[in-house]
DNA sequence: ATAACCTCCCTTGTGACGCAAGGGGAATCC
DNA sequence: GGATTCCCCTTGCGTCACAAGGGAGGTTAT
């Protein structure tokens, strides 16, 4: 059902959280509009995906969070990366690009599926 | 450490084992072989995942087997994708691509990590 | 013949993860 | 003061990739 939608982001939540920190700290619930705006709604992201995946990464060390206030007034954590961050999403964007293109590759193939 | 590594199959597996059995009615081994050969070992395939993912796609009926004999004289079950399982290959490979365009989208932005 | 190797199949942990579905609290707007 | 928006979180569930096992039947080398 609602199945082929989502699959994609299985790994690539890191890499997307990762680069909308990349400009700036953000707080959880503007990096969730930072994907959907980013991607033009075309990945869309759960707050229970979301928040489990920013304490994920900060105890991995990618990440840092610090509470403060939002631009709304709000109380909010604010993530900004860390020099082991910036380092991962490097590495990590070389690799999925790399993997991507493998598979785009092989999906290119044509084959008695022509559709 | 093999960590960034292997994160991409998730979720493209099915695709990768639907587009190899696009082509003719393989067995288990040929495909794990037709992946690494395809993708010129960029995507491994282990057995202990290969095989599982074999036994979901026949349960949702994207792929039927049927046993057989290998070209080296082998026994071997011989797997060939359904009606349904080209349907799904399409509709996948589709979104698939989708996702992956928005991805390459928002990693292509240029920010402070300039590498 | 017998050991080594290759082909081909499989299963059982284990850990990771995305998601739906909940909950809560504080600021703002009517 | 009721509703809405913003912002944080957790639990339970199901799925999945992987490592690490095992097994059996063919072939090749010694």
């Amino acid at each position: 059902m609602a199945d082929a939608e989502i699959d994609l982001l299985r790994s690539s939540l890191d890499l997307l959280i990762l680069k909308a920190l990349s400009w700036s700290p953000m707080h959880g619930y503007a990096i969730s509009e930072w994907i959907d705006d980013a991607t033009r709604s075309v990945l869309l992201v759960e707050e229970g995906t979301l928040y489990p995946a920013l304490h994920r990464l900060e105890r991995r060390g990618w990440i840092a969070a610090e509470w403060g206030v939002s631009e709304n007034n709000r109380k909010a954590k604010f993530y900004s990366m860390t020099p082991a961050g910036r380092a991962r999403l490097r590495a990590e964007s070389r690799v999925w690009q790399r993997n991507a293109d493998a598979i785009a590759g092989v999906l290119r193939r044509s084959s008695s599926d022509a559709s």
